[in-house]
DNA sequence: CTGTTAGCGCCTTCAC
DNA sequence: GTGAAGGCGCTAACAG
């Protein structure tokens, strides 16, 4: 990379020199509008290719007010639940004419505030907040002069649209699967309290229980999301209830160190005890011994589902307010077996 | 969210307006030049909070001729190497004027292109590529008028700037540290041998070995990058060579797996086998039995030095063509400790 | 100290 | 099919 020998990028008047025409018939060419000659439109549209020419959008948006861009402005420092979220994003857009740029503000409010301004100074269309937990957060507002959608962390505000997965479904999912494969001593090692997520998991899976007329085994364990809150709480739990014959965790990460220690103390999985995690991270899941069914929150789905509001929105439609929620799917692993006898 | 109710930003002239004044003494005034009266400067400032004002940063580079946002184009599907980066390229640009856009190619050469035409098209500043291995990958050419740094995965072209981890040092600094710990006989398991990553890393902790006058006990075995397949070789390895007193693995997710069998057949980590991993992944390092000790690509620090060079080469400084690598940094923790006796 | 004027670069529309 | 004109939001000259 030599210094300042930097060219500079094709313009429009670039491709009508070479295609011998002004530059307003290239645009026109370009644009297909009708107002001009097929062979001139393919002379333009040839020679836009050969100096791989892309219109400058902002000069472009400058007049059309839409310049195909949409923000995603994310907290989740590790990016596990946005990347789902930017690729059901970017499906949605198609191999069109929209992007979408992602913006990291690590949990910090300052950060977020100047991500913010860059992205809307530079004219995105729209904007998708990424929150990293599914508990409520501070709205931006609504003077942003482009539409906003939240998705996993909803809004605090309920005049704003959220679209965050259903855990509570999620819950009653795994505890409904749990059931159906004939455990019935079914004990909960959740993961950190103050998560909406954790608390709403646990709602899901007792109703599941309340239904079916089962008690679940000693209290809700809640502590962090960690590997080894799980194998703590595991030993806790089952040195208390040795008759349990399932474990419903509160995420994949917990249930890695229950199934570290039912190992530790010669319980096996899943005949004698079936574990379940909730997440399905692949790398945590699918390397277990056995490999961990899981419930999975379908987060590219969620993106899709965020980034066709904002399209909704710029179109023109009422994409109403409230929080959406978007149903998860369960992932069945060798984790979880029908009880034998 | 109603429809069509979408604002028009606010502008400078609106800002002007309300304070009651042209809109470049409002230009100064927000620009702290000292050319104005500070009860207006104090007037403007009002208006503009009151307005939520946030100048266009498109219309300020159409006349600086910046536009103050570095592209970031990843093939990184997980963004487990790219999130750092992105990271250490944001603390380069400082709280400043300049913005770092995530894009997401998958790994997708068609989407690639897509994504860096709508970069360029938005007159990006510089381009900084991230790959996810550290094989060299095609290079985007030259002709693309801004600066481009490629970073974690190398451009197959010498004439382009990477800067990639340099894991032969990594390979040689961890053998190095089990061979201070007083080890002697080392195994390694290592990952994809498809992988410049994974022969590198073999390649360092071979001439360590060999430094030090050791010979590595076995063949190194080369698989995937998998827990699974640290159990399977690791298994293989200690029956075929009990002696072990030392496994240097190809990663942490490898390592964990190394751990699991160890465990399984009763040695005990680290007092017996010392085990080291590779890339720091915290979620896996720090919740293992005991926590692994592993290599750190250091890669937050990586993106600090692309983002660097991509300035320095707008600034016109000359940055160099060719591979720079980074040092890796030694993360000591339970699993490796000097032998007893 | 403030307002006016003239672009920045590029694309599009409006007359011909 | 063309050329000229106009504009987006902002800033730097310069004039008042």
């Amino acid at each position: 990379m030599r210094a300042r020998k930097i060219a500079r990028p094709t313009t429009l008047s670039d491709v009508a020199r070479l295609a011998g025409v002004s530059p307003a018939t290239a645009s026109k060419a370009l644009n297909g509008r009708d107002e001009v000659a097929p062979a001139t439109r393919q002379r333009v549209i040839d020679a836009a290719e050969r100096l791989a020419f892309s219109p400058n959008q902002l000069a472009k948006g400058l007049f059309a007010g839409r310049t195909g861009t949409v923000g995603l402005l994310t907290s989740d420092l590790e990016g596990r639940f946005v990347i789902p979220i930017l690729m059901g994003a970017e499906d949605a857009f198609g191999a069109g004419q929209v992007n979408a740029f992602l913006c990291d503000a690590r949990g910090d409010e300052i950060r977020e505030q100047h991500h913010l301004r860059a992205l809307l100074s530079r004219r995105i269309d729209g904007l998708i907040v990424v929150g990293r937990q599914t508990d409520p957060r501070p709205s931006l507002g609504h003077d942003l002069g482009v539409p906003v959608v939240y998705a996993y962390a909803p809004s605090d505000d309920e005049t704003d649209l959220s679209i965050t997965p259903d855990n509570v479904e999620a819950g009653r999912m795994a505890a409904e699967h749990l059931i159906s494969l004939g455990r019935t001593r079914i004990a909960q090692i959740s993961g950190d309290r103050s998560y909406a997520a954790a608390r709403d998991r646990v709602t899901g899976a007792n109703q599941a229980f309340k239904a079916a007329g089962l008690t679940p085994v000693g209290d809700v364990m809640f502590g962090d999301w960690s590997e080894t809150w799980g194998r703590d709480a595991a030993a806790a739990m089952l040195a208390q209830h040795p008759e349990i014959d399932a474990v419903l965790c509160g995420s994949d990460q917990i249930s890695r160190g229950v199934l570290d220690h039912l190992r530790d103390i010669g319980r096996s999985v899943p005949h004698d005890v079936a574990v379940m995690g909730f997440d399905n991270w692949l790398v945590l899941t699918t390397n277990a011994r056995p490999q961990l069914s899981s419930i999975d929150a379908n987060l590219k789905q969620l993106g899709r589902t965020a980034a066709e509001r904002v399209f909704a929105a710029l179109d023109g439609e009422d994409i109403g307010t409230g929080i959406e929620l978007t149903p998860p799917r369960l992932v069945i692993r060798g984790s979880t077996v029908a009880r034998l006898g």
